[in-house]
DNA sequence: GCTTGCTATGCAACAAAGTGCATAGCAGGA
DNA sequence: TCCTGCTATGCACTTTGTTGCATAGCAAGC
């Protein structure tokens, strides 16, 4: 279980609630690993059973009490364990690559379609760029000598960020492979 | 359940047993969907069972019989309806990011492992784009207008090398990043 | 007063994926 | 002759991930 790893890093950056654990893995940790409400608060209960966290209740003016979690010093070193063993290869699971494929057993509507879809597609990358350079731009921008943690985080934030301009540039690609498959009278230069 | 339209593409373009899926799924189909042997297997046993595919044992000179799967017209017409569903984005899932942000609540010696570590998926890493490159190479040579398949192939082709050329790059980031973190007397400048 | 939306937590059921193990014949080398 | 490795298929068990649902208080707008 490797989102259990995932919550002792954004734990030991910061401790935590359920719920704001949610948000950051829809936000920055959501661009290496992602995770629903639901699963993350699964995991926190064995992980509190387990003795890797402790959560202290706390209360808020006029919103819900929420449970605080910090790591302890065993989940500390049950990261540190996993840390050390070998990297998997990550799991590639690209639902686009397969439709495009797929796509040659078709029709021309049918690639129509998907090519409709590659858009929208491209739009939310072109969306999630957005959002990594502004973020960027407002945690990264002084110049001096940044510590180890800002360092590494800022270098995984660059690898997002070259991620996404690969996959927007590819996209380009791909509607203009598409485009020449089915030329439309209809539309003839958009 | 995507894997059984990963593999209804696959057996679309060329009808195959489990063991040559799975073998498919190690090289070009791996590059955007992976699949081990044991899942391979349950899955066709349950396409079958869906009339989505249908088997045909076929006996080889001093190797054991194989079952060669092809499609049928109720495969083919699942996988266009998923064809023309939205597609979901993807769902990442890079360990090595974690793990990287993790190194910050390393010490030194542990960031020195993270490094060899790096530098052996860098490997990896290169290895298979070299194999994606040699594909290129043997299939889309000719310049020749290629038909629908190839022509769609070939993207889905490009963008695999497009990944790990990011990849690459980024790791050589991440690498420098490490070295830049802990400088280390013993080894100057390799 | 009603509806919508946000914070906040969680269970239950189901679907999908991963890990470990088992079998079996043949080829080729030590 | 034994060991290794390849073709070929599959079961059983465990872990993960997804979907749907449920609760509850507060704030803001209509």
């Amino acid at each position: 279980m490797s989102l259990e790893h995932a919550i002792l890093v954004s734990l030991l950056e910061q401790p935590a609630s359920g719920y704001e654990l949610a948000r950051r893995f829809d936000r920055s940790i959501g661009r290496f690993w992602t995770a629903t409400h639901q699963q993350i608060y699964r995991v926190l209960k064995q992980m509190a059973d387990d003795d890797r966290i402790t959560g202290v209740q706390v209360g808020q003016e006029s919103l819900p009490d929420k449970k605080v979690w910090s790591v302890t010093p065993a989940g500390r070193a049950a990261l540190l364990d996993w840390l050390h063993a070998p990297v998997r290869p990550e799991a590639v699971r690209h639902e686009l690559a397969v439709k495009i494929r797929g796509a040659a057993f078709d029709d021309a509507a049918g690639r129509a379609a998907l090519l409709a879809e590659v858009e929208r597609y491209r739009a939310d990358h072109e969306s999630v760029l957005a959002g990594y350079l502004a973020g960027e731009r407002r945690d990264f921008a002084d110049p001096a000598a940044p510590d180890a943690r800002a360092a590494l985080q800022h270098v995984v934030l660059r690898g997002g960020i070259a991620y996404e301009r690969m996959v927007l540039a590819w996209l380009d690609d791909v509607l203009a492979t598409l485009r020449a498959l089915d030329p439309d009278p209809e539309r003839p230069a958009p």
